[in-house]
RNA sequence: GGCGGGUUGGCGGAGAGGUUACGCAGCGGAUUGCAAAUCCGUGAAGACCGGUUCGAUUCCGGUACCCGCCUCCA
C-alpha cells in the first residue's frame, strides 16, 4: 500500500500518514459561512482537500473513507442579509427568511463546488441540526471547571488548558502583550472565548440554561465533528487563516471535553488565494466569486486545474494568464485521451500526491504521460485528481456552453473544409476557414484521421446562428 | 509590537548536498498550398552577505524585501 505523508500543522513536519482505524479513515475540513456565493479564495480549501478525500479513498478504498464538512448557518452576517431583505419589504418572518438565505446559499455551494469537479463529502452537516450537542457540550466544560457562566455568556477558560497555543506557536503570555484585544468586562481573562451568547430581540435562539441564545462560533465544529467522527479522528483541514484563534479554540474545547480522545491526529492548512499579486479585497476591486469565472466560461476544471498548479501550502496567485495555460493544456490531455479507457492511475503521479499533496509534481508527471502518448494512464491518473472526468466529443474550448448539436454541425463544416482542401480548391476552403473563423470556429488540418484530416474547434464565443449559416 | 511563512530561469512552478524538473513564452529545425496544430532540438535560475563542506540553489547564521495571522474572511 502506498505510505501517505502529510504535512502536519501540530508537529511542522511532513509525517508518514497512519490511520487510526485504515477501515474508517476520517477527516473534518471547516465549511463555509453561508451568508453570500463563495469566493474563489473558498474554492482552493475544497479543492485541496477534495484531492485529498480522492487519494485516500484511492489507497483505503471509498467505502473506507468519512469526509465531514459543515455548513455554518448561525452568523450575524446571515442575520444582517435577512434582515436587510425584510427591510427591503421581503415578506416572512426574520426566522424564515433567514432559513431562505442559508437554504439558498448552500445551493449555490453546492452548484459551484461540484463545477469545480469536487465531490459531496459524506456528510454536510449545519450548525443549526447540532444544537443540542452543543449546550451539552457545554454544560459538561462548565462541569469540568474549564468554561464558566456570566450574563447570559458562557465563556472557555482558556488558562484552564496548559496546551492552549500549541498548535499556532504562540504562548497566551505573548498574545496578551501584544494584543488587540477587546476585553468584555465579563471576561476573567482577555484571551477567554465564547462558547454560548445571549441572543437579543429579533435575533435567532434556542433555549439553554442560560437563558435563550446561540452558540460560538468555535464549539460548532468540536460538537459536529465529535458527533459524526468521535473523540478522535484522523486529519483536520483548513485554510491557514483559520489556524488561530479557530482551530486553537477548538483543539482547547474539544481536548476539555473528552480528555480521554486526542481529537484530531493530522492538522494541515492551505495557504492563502490572491489575485493577480495582491490579496483579494472588495476595496482593491479584485474579488470575484467562483460563479463569475465560470459565467465567463472559464471552465469549472480549468479554476480546478489552476488551483492544483501551486502546492496547497504555498500562496497561490489567481490570473488569467495561468487560466489561459491550464486550459490549453487540459486541451491537450483532452485530445489525446479522447474515447479512450481509463485504467489504473499512474504510479509516479500517485507517488506524487502521497507526498503531501504534491500537485505540481503530478502535474509534471501528466505532462510526461502525454508526450508518452499514454493516454489511458493519463486519463485514469487526471481523474485520481479530479480532472478530465467530463469530455467534450470534439475539441471544444467551449466547455460551458459547448453541446453535442454544436459539436456535430463544428465537425461537418471541418469535413467540408477537409474535402476542398482534397481538392486543392483553396480558394473555396480559404473562404470557408474565414467564414467559420468569424463564426467562433477555428478549422485546423491534422494529420491523423479525426475529422477525417481536420479538427474544428469552438471557441468560447462562438455564434450559433453563424454556424448554422454555414451549413 | 508578537507569531509564522516565503524570496528559484522572461513568466508560472517542483524536487534533490554533487547527475535534465516540468509547463508557458523565446530561438533553431522538420512538416505545411498558406496557416494552425504537431514533432525534434536549444539557450536561460536560485534575493544579498557570511559559514559548514571536496562540493550548496538545496544545511546553518545574518541582512533586505514580500506575505499571512494576532479583528467569527478559506
Amino acid at each position: 500500500m502506498v505510505t501517505i505523508r502529510l504535512t502536519n500543522s501540530k508537529s511542522r513536519k511532513k509525517e508518514d500518514f497512519a490511520p487510526i482505524d485504515p477501515a474508517n479513515v476520517r477527516m473534518y475540513v471547516c465549511g463555509p459561512t453561508v451568508y453570500d456565493r463563495a469566493h474563489l479564495g473558498n474554492a482552493r480549501p475544497v479543492v485541496v482537500f477534495d484531492t485529498l478525500f480522492r487519494l485516500l479513498r484511492h489507497v483505503y478504498g471509498a467505502e473506507h473513507v468519512t469526509y465531514v464538512r459543515n455548513f455554518t448557518d448561525v452568523d450575524d452576517k446571515i442575520n444582517a442579509e435577512a434582515l436587510r431583505r425584510q427591510k427591503a419589504g421581503s415578506p416572512g418572518t426574520l426566522e424564515e427568511l433567514i432559513h431562505g438565505r442559508t437554504e439558498e446559499t448552500i445551493a449555490w455551494y453546492h452548484a459551484d463546488m461540484d463545477a469545480l469537479g469536487a465531490l459531496r463529502p459524506t456528510f454536510e452537516p449545519r450548525a443549526t441540526e447540532f444544537i443540542a450537542q452543543m449546550i451539552a457540550m457545554t454544560e459538561g466544560l462548565i462541569a469540568s471547571g474549564h468554561a464558566y457562566a456570566v450574563d447570559g455568556h458562557v465563556l472557555f477558560r482558556v488558562r484552564s488548558y496548559k496546551d492552549y497555543g500549541k498548535l499556532s506557536g504562540r504562548s497566551v503570555d505573548d498574545m496578551i502583550a501584544g494584543a488587540r484585544v477587546e476585553v468584555a468586562p465579563f471576561k476573567e481573562d482577555p484571551m477567554d472565548f465564547v462558547l454560548w451568547k445571549p441572543s437579543s430581540g429579533q435575533e435567532p435562539g434556542w433555549a439553554s440554561p442560560w437563558g435563550k441564545g446561540r452558540p460560538g462560533w468555535h464549539i460548532e465544529c468540536s460538537a459536529m465533528a465529535h458527533e459524526l467522527l468521535g473523540e478522535s479522528f484522523d486529519i483536520h483541514g483548513g485554510g491557514l487563516d483559520l489556524q488561530f484563534p479557530h482551530h486553537e479554540n477548538e483543539i482547547a474545547q474539544s481536548a476539555c471535553a473528552h480528555p480521554h480522545g486526542d481529537f484530531a491526529h493530522y492538522w494541515l492548512h492551505n495557504e492563502m488565494l490572491q489575485v493577480e499579486g495582491k490579496k483579494m479585497s472588495k476595496s482593491l476591486g479584485n474579488f470575484f466569486t467562483v460563479r463569475d469565472l465560470l459565467d465567463q466560461g472559464i471552465p469549472g476544471e480549468v479554476i480546478r486545474f489552476v488551483l492544483l498548479m501551486t502546492h496547497y501550502r504555498s500562496p497561490m496567485d489567481w490570473t488569467a494568464e495561468k487560466a489561459r495555460q491550464a486550459r490549453d493544456t487540459l486541451l491537450g490531455f483532452i485530445e489525446l485521451t479522447r474515447g479512450v479507457e481509463p485504467v489504473d492511475p499512474d504510479p509516479l503521479v500517485l507517488e506524487a500526491l502521497a507526498d503531501d499533496l504534491n500537485t505540481p509534481a503530478a502535474i509534471a508527471r501528466l505532462h510526461a504521460l502525454r508526450k508518452a502518448n499514454q493516454g489511458a494512464a493519463l486519463l485514469a491518473s487526471a481523474r485520481l485528481m479530479g480532472l478530465l472526468s467530463f469530455q467534450p466529443t470534439v475539441s471544444s474550448l467551449a466547455w460551458g456552453q459547448h453541446d453535442e448539436k454544436h459539436d456535430q454541425l463544428a465537425n461537418e463544416i471541418a469535413r467540408k473544409w477537409a474535402a476542398l482542401r482534397g481538392n486543392r480548391d483553396f480558394a473555396a476552403a480559404d473562404e470557408l476557414k474565414n467564414l467559420a473563423a468569424e463564426a467562433g470556429v477555428e478549422l485546423q488540418a491534422t494529420k491523423q484521421a479525426v475529422g477525417q484530416g481536420a479538427l474544428a474547434k469552438l471557441k468560447e464565443n462562438f455564434d450559433p446562428v453563424k454556424l448554422e449559416a454555414l451549413r
